[in-house]
DNA sequence: CGAGTTTTTGAATGGTCTCAACTGGAGTGG
DNA sequence: CCACTCCAGTTGAGACCATTCAAAAACTCG
């Protein structure tokens, strides 16, 4: 997050808060039309390309705010080069640690990133005042942390193969909604993922994560068009195989 | 947190929010005199056995706290048996999931331990009207979601004995602060949990778990007293074994 | 087309799990 | 006081799943 490319006013104005396509999920979804206004003035876009840096760990981030478009990885990294990420962010998603200086991971852009950025300091001052922006943020951490949770099982418990329908899950749960509902069968999934993400995220090696994708296609499971593209043939049989049953 | 004992007014004085051993990390560690009467007069305390559950997944819960006294786990138990523990919670920790009606995990207490409950509604209006209350719980939530990313780190990469080791260290450090100040050598450390604990949380069998101790010890870096006290004799040692070097 | 990268596949190793038996301490009752 | 049970923890042997190392295949981009 050091430099931040600025929109022309032209482009700045097709993209007013109230046309945005997180609008409604980010932090500001609770901001009324006076705090829109004011997050207006102090916004800038800046875009990132697939496998660019937007905050390494232990380093000051001048800057916070939400994905607009794009998926973000969180990740930690051992000394011995281990990786193990520890978040993904999509659209709607706030990046950035509030009430630290420096970020406690690092975030990479994964596929071609929008982030839609406050200074921070200016960000921590209104978030001060507006119990709307406080209350969202509030809910978004919270939901975060869930998450997390739910992952940690995954991490935890779970088998290579369990763990690869389960990251499937996920993609799946995110089409569902995009598209606007239920999660059908037959539904076409992007990976926005390299096999060594996944196999970050999974906390496997990208041979396992290969061996298993190729395992769920060859029992059916799924359909591959190419290495980043594929079929779900059976939600059902896929959150079976992903080992949990609500 | 069915229901609540209530103490006797004679207790209660005891334990007034000014002598409170956890006022300045709890949830109430912003908040003033005036705030502090306010939550002493809907406050309660409720007391667990070990083994007690304090809140079951997908159940209402009527109460919200902090931890006093003791430690609580949180954890998820899968379809088949398999149970991975995703919270730890030592004194002056917050209890029970805000802005949701029911449990997201399973809640239970670890040893005996000492509630201060409030009930949900009363303490979710509180929320709505005091700054103090809602900044601390964010500062917690984020801290919370830090110590939950960690642990997805020891999850996904680490061996057994680096999983052993890192659990150890979080004991260590813990007993330092409470010591008051740096973690030295030779320090003597109970463990809260029961081998099985330990397994759910750090995603092992107790057969590993054991073994692992048993490696630890032969390597001479702790020596066990009992199953459930040992002595750390290099802190830095432990450290190194555990995988991380800040 | 050719170089580099990502993904897949194969074979062997090894770490953790499974299953099973044993140990030791706490509690109980004759 | 001793025999007994019960439970938590330890130890052992073998199996299995994921990793490691190695190489081939598929894809991307100049």
């Amino acid at each position: 997050m050091s430099t931040v490319v600025r929109l022309s006013e032209a482009r700045k104005a097709d993209l007013r808060c109230a046309l945005c396509p997180i609008r409604d999920r980010a932090v500001c979804a609770y901001s009324g039309p006076e705090e829109l206004k004011l997050l207006e003035v102090i916004k800038s876009y800046r875009t990132y390309q697939p496998g660019e840096e937007i905050a390494a760990m232990g380093e000051e981030t001048a800057h916070i705010g939400s994905v607009v478009q794009g998926t973000v990885s969180l990740s930690r990294l051992m000394a011995d080069g281990r990786r193990q990420m520890v978040g993904l962010l999509f659209p709607g998603d706030f990046v950035g640690r509030i009430m630290l200086p420096t970020a406690p991971y690092d975030a990479v852009a994964v596929d071609e990133v929008t982030l839609c950025l406050f200074e921070r300091r200016r960000f921590e001052r209104l978030l001060a005042e507006s119990p709307d922006l406080r209350r969202r943020l509030l809910e978004m951490t919270l939901d975060e942390l869930d998450a997390a949770r739910e992952w940690m099982v995954v991490l935890g418990r779970k088998t290579a193969r369990e763990k690869l329908a389960s990251f499937l899950m996920i993609l799946v749960r995110r089409a569902a909604i995009a598209t606007g509902g239920e999660a059908r069968d037959g539904l076409r999934i992007a990976l926005p993922l390299t096999r060594e993400a996944m196999a970050d995220y999974l906390g496997l090696t990208i041979e396992t994560v290969s061996r298993q994708i190729g395992a769920l296609r060859r029992d059916g499971l799924i359909t591959l068009e190419d290495a980043r593209h594929l079929v779900v043939h059976s939600v059902a049989a896929l959150r079976e195989a992903a080992g949990d049953d609500a």
